[in-house]
DNA sequence: TTATGTGAACTAATTCACAGCT
DNA sequence: AGCTGTGAATTAGTTCACATAA
């Protein structure tokens, strides 16, 4: 049960860093799913969880968990499974949770607010160092418990709180050149939301968080259902040259 | 230049799927990429583009972005380049962006009317067909040019509008219930907020949207460049067993 | 010439299947 | 007896490099 399609996005440039950790980046990308289903599993007073287990609650099959383990490191005890607690320990510690991350969210648009109100983003790791925004309107303005600061503050903040991430809630004409000055202040970690390729120096890492891109895959796929429905066992429909 | 750091996803089970379109997972995932780079062109007046500028701008290199073209047909012209506008139309076509698809929202929390708000969802290819909430203070208003209905609706506006697409944007705790609802109701392609792993029966599509994940991410690169700027190049430091 | 389209080579990721530890 | 950890096999994805067509 659960299955659900692969879910590779687009992909940049494979990284070019010295060292790479030794941990495969697919790996590194469900860790923090691996994470999450431990919490939930430590909630619920489960002390030790198998493979089978916490792969299904993953969503994952378990020998690609055991894999995905295994670069971490021998945390498991054979014949019996993985204690939780000593797992979570050990997956926040290579995912880097072991301190907190100050976050500094550009644009208190719509999208900042809701970063901002967003729970999760607290909970373990992470903290908001300044929402800021360029709209005089905004700044001073009370988000949660934050207030939205003037833009001009980035540099100031970067430096002041040793910020290493960057969030970009800002439209796309200006997610460039808040991208330009969060890495010349020193961010190397940026996770953009606006609906552009950004350009960065080697050495800067971007994630991209991106709602059309997701549709459009699942629009391709649900697409791809329909026309299976309509020509049945028929095989490519519209192939020809 | 612009080199940024592979972006794989947290994968779930590999699509099993009767025929599967011919198309790759990754180039699916990138032909949005390319799409809203095309676009980008042709607002500039530019109508013929070679593989070269518009990978460049789409953030990969050539040889891949040919390939992936390749697998939707010969498009091209040997020795001139892509007609931006054909090019257009063939992405669009493949990935079923030909058609408008409707999409319902569950949850007008921030996150909910965020995305409600957005403006790229209308632009090309999806429109909102109803945006839903089971609180009784949220139901009746107004966001944007939508207003709120009562999640009880979910079952009759998907059946009325051939609803394909649903967006989970509740709290985790609800969002395994939303999803059954939506997927009891036909919606066999969903977009997930929520922090939780959704379980679906086989043929449902399940895409994630986790901003903690990516910040997870996001943080153990971070740590990596870290540690390397400590032990610079002394290869793996914290590996003993 | 010039830039596409694509076999061939390579690299990464997944899955299998079982030896080995508890 | 049971479950981890992992080599080996497989599959998917990327990059190279060049024949081919405009």
């Amino acid at each position: 049960m659960s299955s659900t399609l692969a879910q590779p996005d687009a992909g940049d440039q494979p990284g070019d860093r010295s060292w790479d950790g030794g941990i495969p980046e697919a790996t590194v990308a469900r860790l923090p799913v691996y994470l999450r289903a431990l919490y939930a599993l430590a909630e619920r007073g489960v002390t030790t969880v198998a493979s089978d287990e916490l792969a299904t609650a993953a969503g994952v099959n378990s020998a690609k968990l055991r894999k995905d383990l295994s670069h971490l490191g021998s945390y498991g005890i054979r014949g019996v499974g993985y204690d939780v607690d000593y797992l979570v320990y050990q997956v926040s510690r290579a995912l880097g949770l072991t301190q907190s991350w100050p976050v500094v969210i550009v644009g208190a648009g719509n999208l900042g607010r809701a970063l901002a109100n967003y729970g999760g983003f607290a909970s373990r790791g992470f903290r908001i160092a300044a929402l800021l925004d360029s709209d005089p309107a905004l700044v001073g303005r009370k988000i949660g418990r934050l207030v939205v600061s003037h833009a001009d503050e980035l540099e100031a903040v970067v430096a002041s709180q040793n910020v290493a991430i960057g969030a970009i809630a800002t439209p796309a004409a200006s997610a460039q050149a808040v991208c330009d000055r969060l890495v010349a202040a020193g961010v190397t970690s940026i996770l953009n939301f606006a609906p552009l390729v950004l350009t960065v120096p080697d050495g800067v890492d971007v994630r991209k968080v991106d709602l059309s891109i997701e549709l459009q895959i699942l629009a391709f796929h649900a697409q791809r259902r329909s026309a299976a429905r309509v020509g049945q066992l028929a095989g490519p429909a519209v192939a020809e040259a």
